[in-house]
DNA sequence: AATATGTTTCATTTATTTTTGAAACTACAA
DNA sequence: TTGTAGTTTCAAAAATAAATGAAACATATT
């Protein structure tokens, strides 16, 4: 394989995996192509790279501000914004576990807690429900609180949890 | 709140978390009534409480079983099928990384180890993709490991790795 | 072997999500 | 203040994903 085939392949993988995770396939690959590309890059060589719109380009690119995992880039002398990706690999995972949980798990999580803590009769399958969703809601907060404290160890947390006591 | 509004409301949010992780919404909100069944249910009362179509009650249940989260449950004397959920959260939570792990991650590893693995010439640009892939490769890898070690400490994994090792 | 009960499949329809592209906007330069 | 280079917005179009429902299939019962 060559390297434009290999580059091509590469971007169009992470989109896909993105759009199986819940994000969207241009904002994956636009990801993608900031994360091996060198230099910071302008709107129009992504959009010529990836063949997308203006519209399309812009909108995703600011999502990925928003979350934190690529930065513009202002060159002296010119107009243009160029953008770079956030390049350390724990940075970026926790950057986007923060915003996942900020914005999916937390909202969740309050409704667990709403619908778990409702006055009920004692009938049994409202004791059930109540027993279930606060079962739920701790399992979840549980989940959710290690990736918080993850991010207390960015430097390569992983490597050390794994070596120091998951080893077999 | 009420009973069946609050079991609506889980129902709906378990539903919308599902399809922000990629997950089809019906096969979440399925999943979600089979936790708070005291009883196994049938197909009838599936569609009946969700409002889906028959068609839809049997892929999505399928589906449901095939990722090892439902099972079945003959009645004897009965023809029906009933259906219920994994119960034990830890269980399902295993089941759920095993499987995105081997349909997703695994795939997706492969094209990393394939991409990285191009002969290049000492440009530039190609010999920074071939460091960001395999870079990546080698933190996905490491991701998707943690993911596997975890199955073998069902019993409250998490609560102990925060006990004993995050504890600030 | 005909009927009844229940499940699965899949072509078509419907709903949802993403993308486009042109107009509006912004900021600088002449 | 007009022109130029660039970015953002958003209604409409296109693409994608999910749901429907009826026919085919399976299996038990009379």
């Amino acid at each position: 394989m060559e390297f434009s085939q290999a580059k091509n392949k590469f971007i169009q993988t992470w989109g896909a995996l993105g759009s199986q995770w819940g994000i969207n396939k241009t904002m994956a690959q636009i990801h993608a192509l900031l994360l091996v590309s060198p230099e910071s890059i302008s709107m129009e060589d992504i959009m010529d790279e990836l063949q997308i719109s203006r519209g399309n380009a812009s909108m995703n690119l600011r999502a990925l501000i928003d979350w934190g995992i690529v930065y513009k880039d202002y060159k002296s002398g010119e107009r243009k914004e160029y953008f770079y990706a956030e390049k350390d690999l724990d940075e970026m995972a926790v950057k986007i576990s923060q915003e996942r949980s900020k914005r999916e798990i937390k909202p969740a999580l309050k409704v667990l807690k709403e619908v778990s803590s409702i006055q009920i009769s004692d009938d049994q399958a409202q004791k059930h429900f109540v027993d279930q969703t606060q079962n739920l809601y701790d399992f979840v907060s549980q989940a959710d609180n290690v990736l918080d404290k993850i991010t207390e160890y960015k430097d390569n947390w992983m490597a050390r949890m794994v070596m120091k006591f998951l080893k077999k």
